[in-house]
DNA sequence: CACCTCCAAAGTGTCAACAATATGGCCTGA
DNA sequence: TCAGGCCATATTGTTGACACTTTGGAGGTG
């Protein structure tokens, strides 16, 4: 079953590091779930070695804990750590949208508004995974055009890592028409070069997020403290 | 030689990645030097094992990049990544400090005069790495207040990870005097309550270590471009 | 029945040996 | 002299074995 290493121009560890984020991402493991060193290297077809070291690779990047003598352990996120992560992402948005104003070119134009059709049209037809992967894009788009690589790869770890929380209370797809709305506001505020307004429009609607997120919270959350 | 791992909280790869970024950081091991996995298993006491694992950690954390069947160098940052990195340096700043004036309260107060006046000593005292230190502590102690524990920690990182900076271009110890007044005006912008007057001067402080970048590059610098 | 001890099973931590690969010098031949 | 292939060496990649720790239950005792 599983799949061999195709190319050699990285190790076992690193074919084994992306092996366990799929399985991480994908919810096969949960957050909170102990992983076995022994039952993956047999998965993987390997020896625990480079499991090991994939196993640290991933401890290194923030998505599993090491308890000495017990194991590692998917990474859990609290509602706080949840929260903090939507103020930076909606920071580190902000900063990308105010910077998109200076790098738009009209191949991007025509990107952004293919985005925003099909967007609309997973609206109508009432798909929101097909609107959260469009979703996922005009949000990368508006990070490229930032022209900051560091800030794209902080943007896409936040991202990512919100998927390390509990998932109850992380399914909320928000209002999908209002969203792109939105998406719209900011389009067209980075189009006229209007930094200002870009740069709160993207934040705020990040925070949109959070606030769905605290509310829905409110309703039947253990602890609801900041 | 080597110091025995004195607490088995962690183990010994814990240990060995404890060990490997004070060599890094200190400036022992070099941006661009290779990391030798058995002279370094014979320094640490250790075998070879836990010192790959502890480097796996480091290519997680971004310290170190891996070449298969070549080695792992140090990390060395391009000019385009420093600037990058102050970019996302001065808006967490500003973000923090931003959110700190939520959050100070009197004892706040008696640190931030301390660290103050202590800086100004050694403004007139002349000692530059006094200063850098007591500057360390400023910033952090924003971080603190601004009562977000990711940003205070990828604020932590980012400092640290500019020590990855080639040397020649990164000593400019900026002007002291000038540096401290910034602080002062940020610390009265905080305590009286205004966002963001706190925000821009936290900000345009960070960034001006970005344009002394800059500027010491332009005069002798191979690759200026943006 | 509650509680304690002891022990076996499972799993992680560490190591030394072996395999595979790149590096650099040496020799050869034009 | 220089280009090119060849081989010894150093170094990384991988593995299986062994040591140590934790865990959970069996069995005995009050």
């Amino acid at each position: 079953m599983h799949a061999a290493p195709e190319k050699p121009e990285h190790g076992l560890p690193v074919f084994v590091v992306e092996q366990l984020k799929q399985l991480i991402y994908s919810g096969e493991l949960k957050p909170g779930e102990r992983l076995n060193e022994a039952a993956l290297a047999l998965r993987m077809g390997t020896s625990r070695g480079p499991v090991r070291e994939a196993i640290r690779m991933l401890t290194g990047l923030g998505l599993v804990k090491a308890v000495l003598n017990r194991g590692v352990f998917v990474r859990q996120l609290s509602v706080r750590e949840m929260l903090e992560l939507y103020d930076l992402r909606a920071l580190v948005f902000g900063f990308a949208a105010e910077r998109a104003t200076e790098h738009i070119a009209e191949s991007h134009k025509a990107q952004f508004e293919a985005l925003l059709d099909s967007m609309d049209r997973a609206c109508e037809a009432e798909n929101p995974n097909h609107y959260y992967e469009l979703n996922l894009q005009f949000h990368a788009l508006v990070l490229q055009l930032a022209n900051n690589q560091r800030a794209q790869a902080a943007y896409d770890d936040y991202v990512k890592e919100m998927h390390l929380f509990r998932r109850e209370y992380f399914n909320a797809p928000g209002n999908m028409r209002q969203s792109n709305a939105e998406h719209r506001t900011l389009y067209e505020a980075i189009v006229k070069g209007s930094k200002a307004k870009a740069k709160t429009t993207a934040e705020r609607h990040v925070l949109k997020g959070r606030e769905r997120l605290l509310s829905n919270l409110g309703s039947n959350s253990p602890l609801a403290g900041l």
